[in-house]
DNA sequence: GAGGCGTGGGT
DNA sequence: TACCCAAGCCT
């Protein structure tokens, strides 16, 4: 343990230790949402649910969440299926590596630990997907271990209560606040208290405006004391996302369509998703470079109209796409590796993120009104 | 430590 | 509109 680092700790006394606990186990029990992973503590559906969780909103996560237990109930049920169900299982969840660190540590726990979810906190942690956060949210909430579970909205209460004012998006000032979290954990009730600081933040202390005026630990918060609650917890602004000009292919032939896996590293790794090809902005025209990358794989396309404009922003890229018509006259009896056609509108075995999903309805809906022009 | 990795909802 | 954000993890 490095003293000066724990030095610099604000930990609070005793006597608020123990009525901030009771207060906020008391508000909990009292005002927790009925969700569909506090059913039971089966480690495998609370496991599922953090992972989901993790970035996502938990009016996002239910519908998921629910489809998924039902696909796969048990741990061995999930280690025994494909990859590309679980994947498909994930579409439109976003942050696709999540489900195939799931699935890749699901399957290590069936090989190597007879199908039981490891107690320890080392093991548990070696699994692939599963850090600080994730670790402690399911031994203490699971195996009722007085263990940490920090997350965003626990380092935003702790912020408050304590009025600090490092950088939540830093390291070391997760390090910190789990220190705080083991300091004033529940030893009787580790699982609950974890799930009442993040339901706490979730539901009062909220990022905006906190509802101070109902929140069940009002008088212990340093922050609202000081008038400040609006300005913790201090962040580091996120980078703009990166614009970048890219080309859908909507390519036929006959009455199928070309579709292409995206590469297996990097955005959208291992999706389907429609030919594209990607420029930095304002350098190409929409189209020439699709033609120019397929032709490169042995694909000559003859292009058509636009069939859309549209843009997508992902946390860090910003795509402004052109869907452009195509065919391909006279296709090679082997498509190159990676390519395959589908018949027109059968995508639903297909695990397509959003942003091809609504490119395609885009020109669903295009094609759509031009049959309509047609008819009237 | 910093950047990559999705998506949808709120203001 | 253009941000900001939401139960993080990996490299």
């Amino acid at each position: 343990m490095n003293r000066k680092a724990t030095e610099s700790v604000p930990l609070p006394e005793e006597g608020w230790v123990e009525a901030v606990r009771r207060k906020l186990l008391n508000w909990y029990d009292e005002n927790k949402r009925e969700l569909p992973w506090r059913q039971n503590k089966d480690p495998y559906r609370i496991w599922v649910s953090e992972i989901m969780l993790q970035q996502t909103r938990v009016d996002t996560v239910i519908p998921y969440y629910e489809r998924f237990m039902e696909s796969f109930p048990t741990l061995n049920r999930l280690a025994e299926a494909e990859e590309e169900s679980v994947i498909k299982a994930w579409e439109g969840l976003g942050y696709y590596s999540r489900a195939r660190n799931l699935h890749t540590a699901v399957k290590e726990v069936a090989a190597t630990y007879g199908g039981e979810i490891p107690r320890d906190p080392e093991e548990i942690s070696s699994l692939k997907g599963v850090g600080n956060y994730t670790a402690g949210a399911i031994l203490s909430i699971a195996y009722d271990q007085p263990v940490p579970a920090v997350d965003g909205n626990v380092m935003r209460v702790f912020s408050r209560w304590f009025a600090l004012q490092d950088d939540v998006a830093k390291l070391s000032t997760r390090r910190k606040m789990e220190t705080i979290a083991r300091h004033v954990i529940s030893e009787e009730r580790p699982g609950d208290f974890n799930q009442a600081l993040m339901e706490l933040g979730a539901l009062v202390c909220s990022p905006l405006s906190p509802s101070c005026d109902i929140c069940p630990v009002q008088e212990h918060c340093q922050a609202r004391k000081e008038g400040v609650q609006a300005e913790l917890p201090v962040k580091k602004k996120a980078k703009p996302p990166v614009p970048s000009e890219v080309s859908f292919g909507y390519i036929r032939h006959g009455d199928r369509i070309l579709i292409q896996r995206r590469p297996k590293e990097g955005l959208l790794a291992g999706m389907w998703g429609l030919p594209s090809s990607e420029r930095k902005k304002g350098e190409v025209v929409p189209g020439e470079t699709l033609k120019q990358d397929l032709f490169d794989q042995g694909l000559e396309v003859e292009l058509g109209a636009a069939l859309g404009e549209m843009e997508h922003v992902f946390s860090h890229r910003r795509w402004w796409i052109t869907v452009v018509e195509g065919e391909l006259p006279s296709p090679p009896e082997c498509l190159p590796e990676g390519y395959e056609w589908v018949k027109e509108g059968e995508w639903d075995t297909l695990a397509l993120p959003n942003v091809y999903r609504k490119a395609l309805e885009r020109v669903a809906d295009r094609s759509r009104s031009w049959i309509q022009g047609r008819l009237f």
